[in-house]
DNA sequence: CGAAAACAGTTGATGCAGAAACTAGACTCT
DNA sequence: AGAGTCTAGTTTCTGCATCAACTGTTTTCG
């Protein structure tokens, strides 16, 4: 009844590979981001999302769920980006409970001064070394995955810029 | 000179992609390990490393480039499992600077009952969706981006077992 | 209307991760 | 031998992530 279906030798190197691309990849771009910008990629990745968006300001809530994290994570990440004037909470008058957090154009300026080595790097490690139909049977891949972990897929930006 | 070479549109959705599925399995595999055997992901990574090797015993050292963990977090690491007695501490005494961490019998325990869950879950979200051609690219694509990372490949164990 | 539920966001407690400084034992090389 | 260097591991400090509890607001619906 409860036969474990364990994992194949080429399964469990593909997903060792995985994991370790994961954790090693992750790390290296958070070192890269903080020795040359001064940014953890979480602050990345809230400037990239309030970048990709036509007025450049979103509510927590909408940021939030593009960024599939904890709210404590996001209130907690928005504060201190705003202490550093990254970007700005503004309330929302509509809704009483609600805010917004604007792009200041000090965090536009740092997105601009990192994005270019970031995608850099993504590049070097990964996209230069596909061929066309490898990006297209990874991108099947994952979102394969994220459905079946019950995600939305996520969409590109207008402009390709912000990686 | 320095002109940006962004992603295109197509790498730029795989990036994504691969960003969101990254973050949101391994919140899950955490949330899923915590909620039903009380184990990080970190302590499931520590016991699956001690499971593989023979003696099921290692030295820090070979623990820390098995799992690529920064030093402090692997002591820290250890030292909160061994509290827990999920491995024990071995002072080495042929180099009293060192230390082996052994598998306690509770760890082992522990792994093969939190395995079989965390090996379905994997399978689930991905392997079982995935043909062996596509679970050959991916193993090609990462160790190519491991590579890149200057990161060695790494191994699978003997039997299968662990995931 | 008005009570209950749902929603938006913050806060407090706790545990984890990374960088750098530190301790101590082992190598190297003349 | 012994000065300098390297290696193994721990500790300190700081910042981040998660969970749960909480505040205040809006929605639902009988």
């Amino acid at each position: 009844m409860d036969e474990v279906k364990w994992l194949s030798n080429d399964e469990q190197v593909a997903w060792r590979a995985w994991l370790a691309v994961n954790a090693q990849l992750t790390a290296r771009m958070n070192r890269d981001l903080q020795a040359k910008n001064g940014l953890s990629l979480a602050d990345y990745d809230v400037l990239v999302n309030l970048t990709d968006v036509p007025d450049r300001s979103l509510r927590m809530f909408e940021l939030g769920d593009k960024l599939q994290w904890e709210k404590s994570r996001l209130s907690r990440q928005v504060m201190r980006m705003a202490a550093r004037g990254l970007v700005e909470r503004r309330e929302c008058l509509d809704d009483r409970r609600g805010a917004f957090v604007d792009l200041t154009p000090a965090g536009l300026e740092a997105i601009r001064a990192a994005a270019p080595e970031h995608v850099k790097l993504i590049r070097q490690v990964m996209f230069d070394a596909f061929t066309p139909d490898e990006v297209a049977t990874l991108t099947k891949l994952y979102h394969g995955v994220l459905e079946r972990l019950e995600v939305k897929p996520v969409e590109a930006a207008a402009d390709g810029s912000a990686a």
